[in-house]
DNA sequence: ACTAGGTAATGAGCTAAGCTAACGAACGTG
DNA sequence: CACGTTCGTTAGCTTAGCTCATTACCTAGT
């Protein structure tokens, strides 16, 4: 709520070009082979809200609609996700994810552990603890 | 180095979500129209650096050589750089930025500074801290 | 009750930005 | 001096987003 220092104006500015080249890499290092990366964070939203519509995952994946359409549509395809209609509004759809969706979830988490324990082994524990605590950080950012 | 703990992979499996969220925001709201982000990341690794080939940029963007090739034709059909044999091995190139691509990297900092500001708004004195330690750490983790 | 306007999801078609495979020119080494 | 290697490039493909247009449905005003 400050004004910006010089300091935070070069750190963000490092701060996109890292995000940016790493973003990179996670879309080619995917765990899930079969999954892209956005729709990975669309299982994992729906892990944590349960169900929602296509317009409430758009809004929080920061996609267009019609976008969400088609990943949706991927996904149901894939037997990962289910639509049903709203019960109140037709116009609206609701998106939940199926028990293999789950299992693989799970399945992904081992996964990716397995994956992040060798990238992690770069990094000290004080970088590391910096990134614990960055994170959620970053979370709050994106959705600024 | 050492094992990681359960908030590691938890804050590791955010960081992925955040990351992805953000590139997606950062690739649509960019400072310069004109100028794809990775456009704007090789013009900011030549401002680094002075001059490299297309490979050491490839290198340096973890992206495939052919990519960069694009890019930096890219940049050169938009004069902003610059391309010259390299002196001792004709295979190479070596690329360099124009005076108009310095004028340009200082005019989109004057705008990037408008939009951080705008930003960080959103988040307090701590975060902000939080987010300058975390953009080294970042980096480093983009090119492990 | 009916119509006007707004909102949700979707369909169609486009674009951007990466990738791989294949190639030609230039280098260096047995 | 010929052979494999490295560098940049060309050609063609894929993915994953976008916009614009359409359809179905809800809601408010008359």
């Amino acid at each position: 709520m400050s004004e910006l220092s010089e300091d935070d104006r070069a750190a963000v500015s490092e701060l996109r070009g890292a995000v940016m080249r790493l973003s990179r890499r996670l879309r080619h290092q995917r765990v899930d082979e079969s999954l892209s990366p956005t729709e990975m964070a669309v299982l994992a939203t729906l892990a944590r809200c349960g169900s929602a519509t296509p317009g409430e995952l758009a809004r929080k994946e920061h996609v267009q609609p019609p976008s969400m359409t088609r990943i949706v549509a991927m996904l149901e395809a894939k037997g990962l996700v289910h639509r049903e209609p709203h019960p109140e509004d037709r116009r609206q759809v609701v998106v939940s994810r199926t028990e293999q969706a789950d299992a693989m979830l799970a399945e992904s988490r081992v996964k990716r552990n397995a994956w992040l324990a060798q990238l992690a082994e770069g990094l000290t524990d004080e970088e590391r603890a910096v990134l614990r605590e960055a994170a959620p950080v970053l979370e709050k950012l994106a959705h600024l």
